[in-house]
DNA sequence: TCGCGGCCTGAGCGAGCGCTTAGCCTGCCC
DNA sequence: GGGCAGGCTAAGCGCTCGCTCAGGCCGCGA
């Protein structure tokens, strides 16, 4: 759907879905802030600020400081779910498929951990309505793994005893990265995303 | 050091030694209220009701607001620093003391998730000096579970190619837990913590 | 018996919050 | 050239926040 999609160098441009220009801005400003301070720690005087402009530009944009956090959290799991369903639907077998989706999914919460720390930490700052919508990305993005794992476990590649326990195991490697990444670390998005798709073929003990 | 160690249930009152009665009245109170909102998200009125007191009684046993999160996590990181100390100090082999580390840390994570989520998830709402003498803490929760693959390694039990790396990996298995894990789900948190011990096994090349 | 110190409350202060309103620029169509 | 619609700002409203303070209750030592 979108351009340039694995370019190198550290966060891309995932937002240019969000038009006009000075939306985009203040919602670019609102993830950073959100994932420096948490939700309820970002005023919208300081997103404003962080866009150039004035507390009030924000409500010509969006209604309520909520719909910047939903806006920002459906955009981030529908990514979160292409992600997966790319590698999903690869061509590969069970293994590679998998390795594939742990990689790509590692990098994406290395890479672009600001969005990635809003995305998977901040779904609680939710109203019940915009919350019951994401949780339902949430079991996609479930689902997609979970349907890797089985495809593996029927084809004998994986041994597995608990598949949905494995699937969450397998989440967690992926979305804690976003917890303790830091981009002046010694490690490279890559390198985590490597390294964490051989710890889980592994896990579910596919021959390497 | 204190008494009932494991107990069965959910989660034991590891606040036995906050005193007095009141004092520890308002941090059970507050690890609940920032479990369930996040700490900026919580008011004093609301830890204060919760407790049955007045919100101006909350100030007669702690300086600030800060002062109870930064006291909830001291105490809940040196939880953890303990339960994986013992793990490693165990007498058994490098792959019995991995495995009695990881179901440990995993049941601590499932059964106290209420205190787990506030001691994972809130260590940025703290100051700067607050949050330094924290970060320490986490750094021996590092190099109990890095230690243990070191010996691991050193025996010839382990397969790891980055220890560092695999730590990591590791910690992402049990403390993402403290995320997702749901009190009334499937899955007990002896279940858990068994399931992922077995997964971490795998993921360090022990031969079971 | 009485004073005194420790725990607690009711009332409220100053500040900063999310959000609104009135009005000003600017570019565009007729 | 004139009216108008959309994007923006300065000012500020009403509210709730973290925190304070003066005073009341209660148990205990003299």
């Amino acid at each position: 759907m979108s351009t340039a999609e694995e370019t190198a160098g550290g966060e891309m441009p995932p937002w240019a879905e969000v038009t006009p220009d000075a939306a985009r801005r203040l919602l670019v400003a609102a993830v950073e802030a959100f994932a420096e301070r948490g939700y309820h720690a970002t005023t919208t005087r300081d997103i404003a600020g962080r866009a150039g402009m004035s507390p009030a530009a924000l409500y010509i944009h969006y209604k309520t400081k909520e719909e910047l956090l939903h806006r920002i959290s459906r955009i981030g799991h529908e990514k979160a779910v292409e992600i997966l369903r790319t590698a999903a639907q690869g061509e590969g077998s069970a293994t590679e498929r998998l390795a594939d989706a742990v990689s790509s999914f590692v990098r994406w919460h290395a890479g672009g951990r600001t969005t990635a720390r809003v995305v998977q930490y901040e779904l609680d700052s939710l109203g019940p309505a915009a919350r019951a919508e994401i949780i339902a990305l949430r079991r996609q993005v479930d689902a997609e793994v979970r349907g890797i794992i089985e495809d593996g476990v029927a084809s004998g590649e994986f041994d597995v005893l608990d598949v949905q326990g494995t699937t969450l195991a397998v989440l967690s490697l992926c979305i804690d990265v976003a917890r303790w990444f830091n981009v002046n670390g010694p490690r490279t998005p890559d390198e985590v995303g490597a390294l964490n798709a051989d710890l889980v073929l592994r896990m579910v003990g596919a021959r390497k």
